[in-house]
RNA sequence: GGGCGCGUAGCUCAAUCGGAUAGAGCACCGGAUUUCUAAUCCGGGGGUUGCAGGUUCAAUUCCUGCCGCGCCUACCA
């Protein structure tokens, strides 16, 4: 609502200015007053004008003002300060809108979006900053779908890398595990947890000497050759724990369409076909000499290459080189994964064999790449837009895969290739003391130290959860013991939940999170249970009272007798924040940014929560108020439960 | 050395391509008719937005230079 009149309003200025000075803009400029006294939408163009039209900004304000007419959904335009245009809405207009439920036609957008998130390397526990990942891109998943877009998830598994080969390693010669031993292990419950320490002990052990780094490479070797007992092995751990990691992240609610494993890159050869056409473009250069003698290598992302107009051809400085095929004839992970992102845009006429693997309780099936692959299964790839959610640590080579495609020609594919990057979630000083580590001197004075898996260091994701669950069981245990303990149970799951996946989405993507328990834990303040809460009071109202939260109706109350003068500011802003939901959600998408989401969410808790002090409801003697307020609370409780679901958070039947 | 990012209240963070008095939460202090359940609400203190210049009617935001911090910069994945 709020976004559809935002452009009426921007149409209009556009013709005034066109008929009036014959002015064409590039962009008016359109922004949220700071008071709703001010109106719903300022506008700084005096001041843009004031030099062209050599005139004073206040004046210019006043005959846009006087010139401009009525518009529909409007009541009227003012001049304030030294020249902001302030828009007044009608705001009996926008909340029968609003109160009905009415959404503006949006134009389709066609063509299918690819999110890729997770990727969890197959060896070891799911930790914190995986939630990050995983929350993030589920949240943008959830965001593309609630405008409308056709959304494939996918989670691409590294099953042949070195960090697979170290918890083989660590099975095979350091835990002497007999193959069947093995198998039993993948059986139990926690099997992501055992090889958590076993690749930690194992990353230890090649400290030791260099007789066993050489045992990992042959391991290495072995796993990407396929066919033999080794990666056979491999194959049985990296299966086990991927779907440990599927669990873990259904407990969250997050759900995958199609693993896509480099496993099966290597096999079906996705990079031979990939060379040929890299040769041929030309994006690859062989190095007859330098360091990098034998090698295939390409530019660096970012070390422009529009400069050095005096170096002849495809001369490449040798600090700017980055080795994709290496002297010995193998390729590195970047060579992978271009052909990997050419496949994703349908570019290179390969395709890879696919079975179920994971089937979700609520029936989702989620299907996995494989050598030999079922008959009948969905399409992936080939689509029109993609977003990889992968931390800023990977944005080089993230580059390095779209200049490749720029490279052979694929402007569009790359113009539409996302590098959705984020930060990572590091630990406070505090917090890793608490987890029994202890650290240097120098990284107790750090503001946050960095996880490793490789050390065993951090938090693992089922143990985060666990905690929160507990923790919010024992509220609910204490507030409801009417309900039975399943049901408190399911509630603090929800609350839990909520409170994790907030956690992780207010922050902005690129800030460092530094974890800490104490505020994770947290269910008040800037928290999910708090906007979680805020719908539960919602609700407790309709139940209390008798009535129906989702069949109320609001054909009857006059909305203009109780929002317009300037005593009904409080409620009005109330209505205003609900009728910006989606205009938010637009503004997440446009700037992959979904922390404006959650911030918008607690915003209208907390609006909603001064609203359910300041005005008793069931009380209210005056009837016809008494509905309107009514249907303020339905309003925002249905805007609410909307925006929560699009952040993945359920708001409990009772708290 | 080069590339990317960051520096805002005691702490953790916001501030929508530059806009009106820089906002929240936590912590601290003081309050809320025993009510639609207080996982809530109200009030209070707390800021030279790292430093110095520049551009602009307007700078936390853009530009330049410093200072400090992090990440990336392997023929590892």
């Amino acid at each position: 609502m709020y976004r559809h009149l935002e452009r009426r309003l921007t149409q209009k200025i556009r013709e005034f200015l066109q008929q009036t000075y014959s002015i064409e803009l590039p962009r008016i400029v359109i922004e949220q007053p700071p008071k709703v006294e001010f109106g719903e939408y300022a506008l700084p163009l005096a001041f843009e004008l004031a030099k062209k039209l050599r005139k004073a900004p206040r004046k210019i304000a006043e005959d846009v003002v006087a010139g401009l007419g009525t518009l529909e959904g409007f009541e009227k335009f003012e001049v304030a300060g030294a020249g902001y245009i302030n828009a007044r809405v009608d705001r009996a207009y926008v909340a029968k809108a609003l109160a009905n439920d009415e959404k503006p036609t949006t134009e389709a957008v066609s063509g299918k979006v690819l999110v890729e998130h997770s990727s969890i390397n197959p060896n070891k526990a799911a930790h914190i900053g995986h939630l990050r990942n995983a929350i993030l891109g589920d949240t943008f998943v959830r965001l593309l779908k609630s405008a409308g877009r056709a959304v494939d998830v996918q989670n691409y598994i590294d099953n042949t890398g070195v960090q697979v080969a170290d918890v083989v390693v660590g099975f095979l010669h350091l835990e002497k595990k007999s193959r069947v031993e093995i198998e039993q292990l993948a059986e139990r419950p926690q099997f992501d947890y055992f090889c958590w320490d076993v690749y930690a002990r194992a990353s230890q052990w090649y400290e030791q000497n260099a007789d066993n780094k050489k045992l990992r490479l042959q391991t290495l070797h072995e796993i990407e050759q396929g066919g033999n007992e080794t990666a056979s092995i491999a194959e049985l751990i990296s299966t086990a724990v991927l779907r440990r990691h599927l669990e873990t992240m259904d407990r969250l609610d997050i759900e995958y369409d199609f693993l896509p494993r480099e496993s099966e890159i290597l096999h079906l050869h996705f990079w031979e076909a990939a060379f040929t056409k890299l040769k041929e473009s030309g994006v690859l250069t062989f190095e007859s000499e330098g360091k990098n003698k034998g090698c295939w290598v390409m530019r660096r992302a970012g070390t422009a290459s529009a400069k050095d107009s005096t170096t002849e051809g495809t001369e490449i400085a040798e600090e700017d080189q980055k080795v994709i095929v290496r002297s010995n004839g193998t390729v590195g992970y970047v060579g992978k994964d271009i052909a990997y992102h050419m496949w994703k845009f349908g570019l290179l006429g390969r395709d890879f064999n696919y079975e179920k693997f994971y089937r979700y309780p609520n029936g989702h099936e989620c299907w996995i790449s494989s050598d030999k692959g079922a008959p009948d299964h969905p399409h992936f790839g080939d689509v029109a837009e993609i977003y990889n959610v992968i931390d800023a640590r990977q944005s080089e080579a993230q580059n390095t895969v779209i200049e490749a495609l720029r490279g052979l020609g694929h402007n569009e594919a790359a113009d539409h290739y996302t590098h959705f990057s984020y930060e990572m979630v590091a630990l406070t000083p505090c917090c890793a003391a608490e987890l029994g580590y202890t650290l240097s001197e120098e990284d107790k004075s750090r503001a946050y130290v960095e996880v490793s898996g490789r050390k065993g260091f951090g938090v693992k994701a089922d143990d985060l959860l666990d905690k929160l669950i507990a923790s919010a069981k024992n509220e609910v245990d204490s507030r409801h013991p009417e309900l039975s303990d399943d049901e408190r149970k399911n509630i603090a799951t929800q609350i839990a939940v909520g409170a994790l996946r907030y956690f992780m989405l207010k922050f902005t993507k690129n800030s460092v999170i530094a974890f800490d328990f104490k505020e994770a834990l947290s269910f008040e303040g800037e928290t999910g249970p708090y906007a979680q809460y805020a719908v539960v009071r919602a609700s407790n109202i309709f139940r209390k009272g008798g009535f129906d939260p989702d069949k109320f109706s609001a054909g009857e109350i006059d909305f203009s007798k109780y929002l317009s003068d300037s005593s009904a500011n409080e409620i009005w802003e109330l209505w205003l924040a609900a009728a910006k939901t989606s205009y938010v959600i637009g503004q997440c998408i446009a700037t992959s940014e979904p922390a404006y989401l959650a911030k918008h969410i607690f915003q209208l808790a907390q609006l909603f929560n001064t609203f359910y002090h300041r005005f008793p409801i069931l009380t209210e003697a005056n009837e016809s108020r008494k509905q309107f307020l009514l249907a303020t609370a339905a309003v925002v409780r249905r805007e609410l439960i909307h925006a929560l679901q699009v952040i993945g958070v359920q708001a409990p039947a009772v708290m």
